[in-house]
DNA sequence: TACGGGATCCACT
DNA sequence: GTGGATCCCGTAT
């Protein structure tokens, strides 16, 4: 069942925990990728100085922040990748982390031009476990952002009734955010292989 | 296993 | 002109 406004206009912190387990999927002119989401990180805007919305900035690359909830964030991070996040209000949470469930030859090839079966089983592993990973798989780039989640080309839906695991921890690549960067916003699921960081 | 540099773009200052 | 919510490969431990 896919996830309605409502799931996103929650509180940024409980819908990264939330978001855990949940299945992204893309829609690609009939071509279908599915994963489930193992790992998040939730930027909290104002008082956030790792969050591009920091202090109500309101630059052209950060107004779709401003968007309603449930709608993509994607940008551009070191010239060449992008990073997917999902907007709550007026805030996001980015995914780091996603495990493969359906159209995984078509994400093969998207990053190493190879069926699945033929990886390697390191490149299994790197298939999608960090946010440029998979925004290479999953085709996300900058076309797909401030599209609106509540679609039907790029959207969330349940998985399947599991007990989850949380760890919760410290946010990766943000050392320049001063006191922020030990806020402890980042969460996975305990144990899965496609973490990006334990 | 752990670090370091290169790749490559554009929003921001 | 600068530098980043990253990844990958090379070299060193």
């Amino acid at each position: 069942m896919k996830l309605n406004r409502d799931f996103y206009s929650r509180d940024t912190i409980t819908v990264a925990k939330e978001l855990l387990g949940k299945i992204l999927v893309h829609n690609v002119n009939g071509n279908v990728l599915k994963g489930k989401i193992v790992e998040t990180e939730a930027y909290l805007g104002l008082q956030d100085k790792a969050a591009h919305s920091y202090g109500g900035r309101k630059t052209k690359r950060v107004e779709t922040m401003y968007g309603p909830p449930g709608t993509a964030y994607v940008y551009l991070i070191y010239g060449i990748y992008y990073c997917f996040n999902i907007l709550t209000v007026k805030e996001g949470v980015l995914i780091r982390g996603i495990e493969p469930l359906e159209g995984v030859d078509q994400m093969a090839i998207n990053r190493f031009e190879k069926s699945f079966k033929s990886l390697t089983k390191n490149q299994k592993k790197n298939l999608t476990n960090g946010p440029g990973k998979l925004s290479i798989a999953f085709q996300i780039d900058k076309t797909l952002n401030a599209v609106d989640l509540c679609g039907d080309i790029l959207y969330l839906e349940n998985g399947v009734e599991e007990e989850i695991n949380i760890i919760e921890t410290t946010r990766i690549g943000i050392d320049y955010a001063e006191e922020a960067r030990y806020f402890p916003y980042r969460y996975y699921i305990k144990g899965n292989a496609y973490v990006s960081k334990v």
